[in-house]
RNA sequence: GCGGGCGUGGCGGAACUGGUAGACGCAGCGGACUCAAAAUCCGCCGUCCUCACGGAUAUGUCGGUUCGAGUCCGACCGCCCGCACCA
């Protein structure tokens, strides 16, 4: 093992002599002792029928992978702020703990390894539960859950068959990637580059009977409700909105031309939102998963070769929109619906997704990207409809960029002349009057991008889904009273595939119905299920009721959630329909779960590799600055890369069990609040933890000290005060305030700038006491009360190191059940401002006016100024513009 | 491809709703203390001109609105993130 960097020792053997044991704070020894304390009294145990304000804050719950790293500390210790202060500002705070404990990596686990999944999780999960009580989290560990514990996804297979009942669940067929080798379905990760990650294998689009979950039903619901999210960040709303994708669009018959309709089929329905442009047409476009394309493939080889071709590479909208753009031209022609003397030609198209509208587009080259690059490949026509505003009609053409902007009608028959809105209004009118076999030609259609939610997984390690195949009744429903269906333990990951396929006694079961031999649904729940309604589940203190109206009731929504931008949408949407198909179900009164919500950023690290190309752990490297480094051990150079998220395989992660060792938790949590701002990524450098731990012995020190010279603890306030006792008051009070809403506004890195700028005042205050002899009464009262104030103040970000000053202050409570300070507004007030003058426009001088300064009192006083004087000359002001208690600026 | 975000000193960043740009921290430099070092304390610290006082300039680039722009608008450049079976 390397030598490490220790300040605890290395401070030790220094002159212990001249030292007094108040001297130094020692974390290793403190820590510890206070979070045996918050336990053994149970603190942050929280009950449901305490008469306080709630408040629910939430962490998003991980996954428990196996250990974690500092990374993963930063958004817990931002909950655990909020919740601590919560607690002392007067709330009733819920803040729990669960594992998101289903999924992929358990079973990759299983496989590489041969253990078993259920046992490498709850392995992680013992571990990272000490490795979270490490950080000095005020958790309630009484309400933990595990997704993948029967007791939890009991209730989720209720919840199941509640939306059974209701139609929110049901079944479709729908596409995957398939690992022809494997001979397995492969999550989307598991692609690269079009192959399988552990055969290699081209991967091909496949398509299985799953299950769905109506969550379009709700999608008007849940795109209205978006605006009343208002502490959700914008962006977050934003992303939202467009993944729920309104449009409002037309549906088009395209008929076939004369003779040429292929059997079945008369005209081809388009879905458009630009029905302004169709003039400008120049073919159709059928998704590869069109019928009629499967109709025209089943006679025509080359076609059928083409679909083929277009079903290899992954599902992913990046894979199939990133594709270069292959059209496969079927001979057949439609009339145009405006020009019946015109027709287009009909491509099978791989860009064109079934998922979405109708499954054919027309292509409008001049004014779709898409539509252009497809057109240019295959030389179809590019008549532009649209021209932009200011433009020659003549010189307009369409080179390589389309253009999709407003503009005026041209080209374009009865159109040309209109603008873009009026254009699309007139198609819409002439096509809704035609008719095509005794249909509407023309129909208005609000389209959603949004997708019924998938949640079939061909996975062992998840929820099974409660539903039984019979042969004669088809799908049916696990009765309740036989829930929960366990997952069979006794199976086998030697092979690929679904276990749970294999897992005969389990699998056969007689049908509910009506007795005949049967099949259980071998297909698991996507773990986002899991997550969708875990925070309902820690409402209720009761594991007899996991899913409890009245507990809901009383704690929901969460007021403050925090995670990972990573979630942005589909946890979050899926979570937001959740609460509302519940709601449908009449099990929850909900709407929206999450009325706070903030996403913060990730923790970064150099990484360091050695002339090998080894990566090494930064505790195996000696940073030189400048970007060098070396390491430790031999001393041969180590090339250092910006950091980048901490990962394992990188080994650019840092252990919170090192941290605390070396410096104390405290230190960890003070530094991952500080400097950058919470939704960025920060960085995670050697520097600023040592920066952390100078701070944490800086207010052990100042707090001793102003013990040691400050009045006693219950000595009674003088009547009056000068300076500096009243600046020192001034600013504990202020610092009070100001962090109060620092927190509530979750910018923890100014809260901590706070308390350093209150921390260098407080310094001044006790090395002018020092230098006084005696100390004046009233500095020393407000030594006291400020150094009071400042443990509280701290306590949220730094709650052991607050318990011993609070301790060594004399209090026998626990500062983690004590009040935020009560701030004095009258010593937060100035009788007097200095406003900032400015001639055109640029600072010039300063001015000390009395706080209710009126406008002319200022103005006059502001002339008389030397300076204003000088710019003038002489001349009257052209304008003076004051803006009361904060600036003037003169004109000249 | 589609969608979204971010650019301020050597570094992380601050600047409430358009009102003193660079708070606070890190790094660096100088000094005090010390036999010496560490720790601690004091001072300096965007760039350019000036002995100094002070001035000019400066928030990715270019332009606009305004008495006043890091903040608002437009264009551009650069970087980052998400895209439905990773959680």
């Amino acid at each position: 093992m390397p030598p490490r960097f220790d300040p605890s020792t290395r401070a030790m053997s220094q002159e212990p002599t001249q030292e007094r044991a108040s001297d130094r704070y020692n974390a290793r020894a403190v820590e510890p002792r206070w979070q045996k304390i918050w336990k053994e009294r149970g603190v942050f145990r929280t009950r449901n029928d305490d008469p306080r304000p709630k408040f629910y804050v939430l962490e998003m719950f991980p996954y428990p992978s196996g250990r974690i790293h500092i990374g993963h500390g930063r958004n817990y210790v931002m909950g655990d702020v909020l919740a601590r202060y919560k607690r002392m500002a007067g709330f009733n705070v819920l803040h729990p703990m669960g594992w998101d404990a289903f999924g992929l990596p358990a079973e990759n686990a299983a496989i590489e390894r041969r253990v078993h999944p259920k046992e490498w999780t709850y392995e992680n999960i013992a571990t990272m539960r000490e490795q979270l009580q490490l950080l000095g989290l005020s958790l309630d560990w009484d309400r933990e859950i595990a997704t993948c514990d029967p007791s939890y996804y009991v209730e989720q297979q209720r919840i199941f068959l509640d939306f059974l009942d209701n139609g929110l669940a049901y079944r479709k067929e729908s596409e995957v990637n398939w690992d022809p080798v494997d001979n397995t379905v492969l999550a989307n990760e598991q692609v690269i580059d079009g192959r399988g990650w552990r055969s290699g294998a081209v991967v091909e689009r496949r398509k299985l009977s799953q299950w769905f979950f109506r969550i379009t039903a709700f999608a008007q619901e849940l795109l209205d409700a978006i605006d009343t999210l208002d502490r959700w960040p914008d962006k977050v709303r934003l992303m939202q909105r467009n993944w729920i994708g309104r449009s409002e669009g037309l549906e088009v018959l395209f008929e076939f031309a004369r003779g040429e309709a292929p059997a079945g089929a008369d005209a081809v329905k388009v879905y458009t939102t630009r029905p302004d442009t169709l003039y400008g047409a120049s073919f159709l476009a059928l998704s590869p998963d069109h019928p009629l394309t499967r109709d025209l493939a089943g006679k025509n080889q080359a076609l059928a070769a083409f679909v083929a071709e277009c079903k290899k590479g992954g599902t992913s909208a990046e894979e199939i929109e990133t594709q270069e753009k292959l059209g496969f031209d079927t001979g057949l022609k439609v009339v145009h619906p405006l020009d019946d003397k015109r027709t287009v030609p009909v491509f099978v198209a791989n860009f064109v997704l079934m998922d979405y509208g109708t499954g054919a587009i027309f292509g409008c080259p001049a004014h779709d990207q898409r539509d252009l690059d497809f057109a240019r490949k295959y030389a179809l026509p590019v008549v532009p409809v649209v021209l932009p505003p200011d433009t020659d009609a003549g010189a307009f053409a369409i080179g390589d960029v389309a253009y999709d902007g407003d503009g005026t009608l041209i080209n374009s028959g009865f159109l040309d002349g209109m603008s873009v809105p009026d254009a699309k209004e007139a198609v819409a009118r002439r096509l809704e009057r035609f008719r095509v076999g005794g249909e509407p030609q023309g129909t208005r259609k609000v389209n959603f991008r949004l997708r019924d939610w998938g949640i079939s997984r061909q996975r062992y390690w998840g929820c099974p889904i409660p539903v039984i195949h019979c042969e004669s009744c088809g799908p049916v429903g696990v009765p309740r009273a036989d829930l929960p269906v366990l997952l069979p333990e006794d199976v086998t990951f030697d092979r690929p595939g679904n276990p749970l396929d294999r897992a005969k006694a389990w699998r056969e079961v007689a049908c509910p119905k009506c007795g005949k031999p049967a099949r259980r649904e071998t297909d698991t729940m996507d773990t986002f299920v899991d997550s969708s309604w875990y925070f309902l589940r820690y409402a209720s203190d009761n594991a007899q009721q996991p899913l409890d109206k009245a507990a809901v009731g009383h704690w929901l929504p969460v007021d403050q959630y925090i995670g990972g931008i990573e979630h942005a949408i589909l946890h979050l949407l899926y979570s937001r329909f959740f609460t509302r198909a519940l709601k449908a179900c009449g099990r929850i009164d909900l709407e929206e779960p999450f009325a706070g919500l903030f996403t913060q950023g990730m923790i970064v690290h150099e990484t360091y590799k050695d002339q090998d190309g080894k990566w090494l752990f930064p505790e195996e490297v000696k940073v030189l600055g400048t970007g060098k480094a070396v390491k430790i051990d031999d001393g041969t150079p180590v090339a250092v890369s910006p950091p980048e998220k901490m990962s394992k395989s990188k080994r650019n992660v840092v252990a919170p069990e090192a941290v605390a060792d070396t410096y104390g938790v405290d230190c960890a949590r003070w530094f991952m609040l500080s400097d950058t701002p919470p939704e960025r990524d920060s960085e995670w450098t050697q520097g600023g933890i040592e920066g952390a731990w100078r701070f944490v012995q800086r207010i052990w020190r100042l707090v001793n000290e102003a013990i040691e010279l400050g009045a006693p603890a219950a000595a009674n306030r003088p009547d009056a005060f000068g300076e500096p006792a009243l600046a020192l008051r001034r600013a504990a009070h202020a610092l009070a305030a100001q962090v109060a809403d620092d927190v509530e506004r979750l910018r923890f890195n100014v809260a901590v700038a706070h308390v350093y700028e209150f921390t260098n005042a407080f310094a001044s205050a006790v090395a002018a006491a020092r230098g006084a002899a005696p100390v004046p009464a009233d500095l020393a009262y407000a030594l006291r009360e400020a150094a009071e104030i400042a443990v509280l103040v701290i306590s949220p970000m730094t709650p052991h190191l607050a318990e011993e000053c609070w301790a060594t202050l004399g209090h026998e409570g626990l500062v983690a059940e004590a009040g935020w300070p009560r701030v004095d507004a009258a010593l937060l007030r100035r009788d007097t401002v200095t406003l900032p003058i400015q001639i055109n426009g640029k600072k010039r001088d300063d001015i000390v006016v009395p706080r209710e300064a009126t406008t002319a009192e200022v103005e006059e006083a502001v002339l008389q100024l030397e300076s204003v004087r000088k710019a003038l000359d002489g001349r009257a002001p052209k304008r003076i513009i004051v803006v009361p208690q904060r600036i003037v600026n003169v004109v000249a």
